[in-house]
DNA sequence: TCAAATTACTTTACGCCTAAACTATATCCT
DNA sequence: AGGATATAGTTTAGGCGTAAAGTAATTTGA
């Protein structure tokens, strides 16, 4: 909290200097959410017509399509950023249609082992091309060439605000 | 839904094309989402911490801010792009609050005029600041000579998005 | 004029999301 | 061994988000 303000430059306009880093900060950030409530919203919407699903099922069918040996539950709050106590409803209604299993591990019963059942993976790369096809339609105007300039520099601003949260995590 | 599926290129290698580029696509939105939910958890979090506020209510605010004489309610679910049914709650919330005011129009007596008080103003400009210092200090990392260039890139990828959708609306 | 359509907003039902408290199992340590 | 601590997962309370149905006021148009 205190670095933004109190380590200055040595410029003598600095309140304006930080205002103006302020706002293309800003710029930024309300960039980002905006594309990203855009592209969201519709694949929503697209997932609850077309199938009657919804992204956090899709997300967590993504994490398990790798997985033919399943996944222990405790992993999917970690890769999908999102807390575990958000998942247990999630999984629960997934394991009730018969998209994947829960089992408890015989070595610790505290852990669960969830993994994707035949017809789960079926429906899951059915959902996973549309996906697929959706982005693709959705980004087709923005040029090809400049797709991995962007994603690195994507990359760049995940990896620097990962290490501004760590930073402070050790404060 | 048709046109990625059935414009396929003169090339003969199309299933591996259109593969490799809904992978790019989709490396492209999964990298948003995480830049998007990292920061977003992060805010988030800071303004629960150190002003016991919400995003949503934020927002909210931020519109009004440079609406001295205040704004039609029906204008705030265009602007943040969310359901009209769900600012309902927290336009209800703020009054309650006392960050803003919510009158009938005399003309038409469906409208109603929002308004921010003098508290709340003096509240949103304190978040707004720190707001920005957040931002500045998650993104510090981040060279500042590349932020016009990845800005300038999400706007062109927010306007491919907007023509597909309207594109698709028309049909 | 007055019934039909439209508009502004609210309500309802339901899913996602978090933080914080809770349960059950496993491990650590004296 | 057996209490303290840690870990895996669930539950609870509460806010945000949508879609779809409902209410009240206004406008349209025959």
């Amino acid at each position: 909290m205190a670095l933004a303000k109190e380590s200055p430059p040595a410029s003598s306009k600095n309140a304006a200097d930080a205002e103006a880093a302020y706002r293309a900060h800003t710029r930024l950030w309300l960039r980002l959410l905006a594309c990203t409530s855009l592209i969201e919203g519709e694949l929503r919407r697209r997932f609850r017509e077309e199938y009657d699903f919804t992204m956090p099922r899709f997300d967590v069918l993504a994490q398990l399509d790798r997985e033919p040996s399943g996944l222990v539950l405790g992993e999917l709050p970690k890769r999908l950023m999102v807390s575990a106590g958000n998942l247990t409803p999630i999984v629960d209604r997934l394991v009730e249609d018969g998209y994947i299993t829960r089992t408890p591990s015989n070595l610790d019963r505290r852990v669960q082992i969830i993994c994707m059942t035949v017809e789960g993976r079926k429906t899951f790369r059915r959902m996973a091309k549309s996906h697929g096809a959706w982005l693709a339609e959705l980004l087709a105007e923005f040029p090809e060439n400049r797709l991995d300039g962007l994603v690195g520099a994507l990359d760049d601003v995940k990896g620097a605000v990962r290490n501004a949260l760590q930073h402070r995590e050790r404060t």
